[in-house]
DNA sequence: GTCTATAAAGCGATAGAC
DNA sequence: GTCTATCGCTTTATAGAC
């Protein structure tokens, strides 16, 4: 249902993603949908963007913190990755949303998703080896190359270009052999 | 007049700029709107998409192919770019249009836009130094940078992030001074 | 809960006066 | 060339039957 609902507003944007495509994406009435969500539009939005920051918390963000060896946690993170937007043939919601004229209605949700996603990145990347400011400025580049990878994936209608880019991404974090010596903080005891 | 244009579609995306929305940017009516472009938003949107496309080229892709020590043209393509994108503050239209539902209606721009981009910066990175292949990879890689970069600093509201990440950018690509030795394709005898 | 009918407003686009 | 008035149509949202 929500999922049916986000692909609609995928592939139309939040403006574009009117009430007759919807009814026709869910195959519910407008009666059932008003029932459903009082507030309109912008609730199912409101909804659909929170169902979507819930998954990546619980099948990324989440995973990604509990590992015991960050550098799986990490693949574990590209493969879900690559997964979730379909190797480069689906967008992403959020950051379709972040672009749009409806950023301000839902400001803080796409804030929160990507500094939930940096976030959980960067504590993986310090486990890893990488001290404190590097590992805020790679999961920063690591997020923003994802962003970007959909966006040009798209704009040039080669979705192997994502599939690339996640591997050129996930070698360069990983290519120091548990982590890189002189940015170690500290041992990491995992894995033993 | 395509500027004002461009700005109303930069920051409602092109389905959410009315055409209320235009002429109150303009300050022209409707009759004078349809008087300039008989194929109404749509023809809009075209001529201010091919304007910016005819800048970058004539700004940032001529320069950056044109430049005799290509370590400079490209610190003059990232300048170009930083102030373009107001250092974060403004987004890329072709990139919110590519996001859109009314890509399919500009697909050819949108596409040519980056293709052209990449090309340019390619050219420049094998003068620079850098075999053929990664040469491509390592464009690419910065022109997705780029947007992912205009993605996230708009997301969480911080167009330092932006500043950041041209910097980052940068200094990677131009880390080997004159280009890395093993990559070399063929002595370079500009600037001499 | 789901439907149809309908309201009220906004949309892109056109016509015609000036 | 610019304006106002207006046409169809679509939009979001509501009302009320079932």
């Amino acid at each position: 249902m929500l999922g049916a609902l986000g692909e609609v507003f995928r592939a139309h944007g939040y403006e574009g993603a009117s009430l007759a495509l919807i009814t026709e994406a869910t195959g519910l009435g407008k009666g059932s949908l008003y029932h459903a969500f009082p507030g309109g539009k912008e609730q199912m939005a409101e909804e659909v963007l929170a169902s979507i920051d819930a998954w990546f918390v619980r099948e990324i963000y989440e995973p990604l913190r509990a590992a015991a060896d960050p550098r799986q946690g990490i693949a574990e993170m590209f493969r879900g990755v690559d997964t979730y937007f379909h190797s480069g043939r689906r967008v992403c919601l959020i950051g379709v949303v972040a672009l749009g004229s409806a950023r301000d209605l839902f400001a803080e949700r796409v804030k929160t998703y990507f500094v939930a996603w940096v976030d959980a990145l960067a504590a993986a990347l310090r486990k890893f080896g990488y001290a404190q400011a590097e590992a805020r400025h790679l999961a920063e580049q690591v997020v923003l190359e994802i962003q970007g990878a959909l966006v040009l994936a798209r704009a040039v209608n080669d979705p192997k270009l994502f599939t690339r880019a996640l591997e050129r991404s996930q070698e360069r974090l990983l290519e120091k052999q548990d982590g890189g010596v002189k940015q170690r903080r500290r041992p990491h005891i995992a894995n033993r």
